[in-house]
DNA sequence: CTTTTACGTCAGCCATGTTGACATATCTAC
DNA sequence: GTAGATATGTCAACATGGCTGACGTAAAAG
């Protein structure tokens, strides 16, 4: 940690950052989602329903496909919390309107409810986090995940102050408007 | 991020900042965790192996407590997968010295091996944002991560040059110095 | 010597991921 | 309008990795 410019040996100082960025990810990520765990359990869910949930209310009307997508799981993982979901009647299906084929998604009330009692825990842990590191460190935060992230969904997350290469995306994905 | 200075709503923009941040956090560590499973799978390992490995090979010597309190889970889901890789031969165990109840655990050469093909494309992921994203971005994504992680750990990732305070702690937790 | 601690183990349960196969409704193209 | 592709659902079986509870042993600590 010394040792800047140049010192003896740069290749472990460079190993050692990273190893210090995957464990941050790690612990960030692992008391990030620690919190909702026990209010979801009083409803008998698990985080699998969270995320849903959560997805669900940030694009009404997504697909299941497209939540597939955000996903990364089997239809049949989804199909099974989701199946749940709808039954206990915090999501919503309706049929597409140009294809009849597709179930788009929707909270309910009492989803939304369950949403914010689940994310507010996080919105918190989020906003002192931001609130601490300051403004410039938050973009830092943001452009560093950003690169993180696959290519192909790094869209979702587009600054429109962006400079160079800025497309021609400043709505979301393609879900969203299809109600 | 604009609308600084009360603009027309911006409880609105925080809303949309925060759910951004989560989800920048949930793509970033579903893409971050996405790539070594298929290796993983060669070995019939899943990501549990995964993290016990990396951690060991972090903290050479580590116990089994300080391992839990990592992993936050229970000594019988640790024993599973720990036993499988006493067992193959990629962790050692040996008594402590100063307190024989405990099992100081340490990478064998094969799991050291195991360790680097596992986490080479999570450091190469690591790198390539870093890089794009420049020093000053990671010096803000270290920021809010760090303070998004729960207090207790934070001290995993202090860093020398920090103003304020710095209480005593240097070296990283308590182990490492164990042997 | 008793109690606490560090660790292990057995047994069973649950959540959530997987693959594979098959069914149905609807859209699209020829 | 029929054939094939697509969106979705479902059944069945299996693996991983969490969990709780109970019990056991060796060593440290009082």
């Amino acid at each position: 940690m010394a040792d800047v410019k140049g010192g003896p040996n740069p290749l472990f100082l460079r190993e050692e950052e990273l190893r210090q960025a995957m464990e941050l990810l790690f612990f960030a990520y692992r008391d990030f989602t620690g919190e909702p765990d026990q209010i979801l359990a009083d409803y008998g869910f698990g985080r699998a329903h969270h995320r849903v949930i959560y997805f669900v209310g940030r694009n009404p009307g997504i697909t299941v496909s497209e939540l597939l997508a955000i996903l990364r799981i089997t239809k049949q993982s989804l199909s099974r919390v989701l199946g749940q979901l709808v039954r206990d009647g915090f999501i919503t299906q309706r049929p597409g309107l140009r294809d009849r084929r597709q179930r788009l998604l929707e909270l309910t009330d009492k989803g939304r409810e369950l949403e914010n009692k689940l994310t507010e825990q996080q919105r918190i842990r989020i906003a002192r986090a931001y609130r601490t590191a300051g403004a410039e460190a938050v973009e830092g935060f943001r452009t560093v995940l950003t690169n993180i992230i696959d290519e192909a969904d790094r869209g979702r997350f587009e600054r429109p102050e962006a400079p160079g290469k800025q497309g021609a995306k400043a709505a979301p994905p393609k879900s969203a408007a299809r109600r």
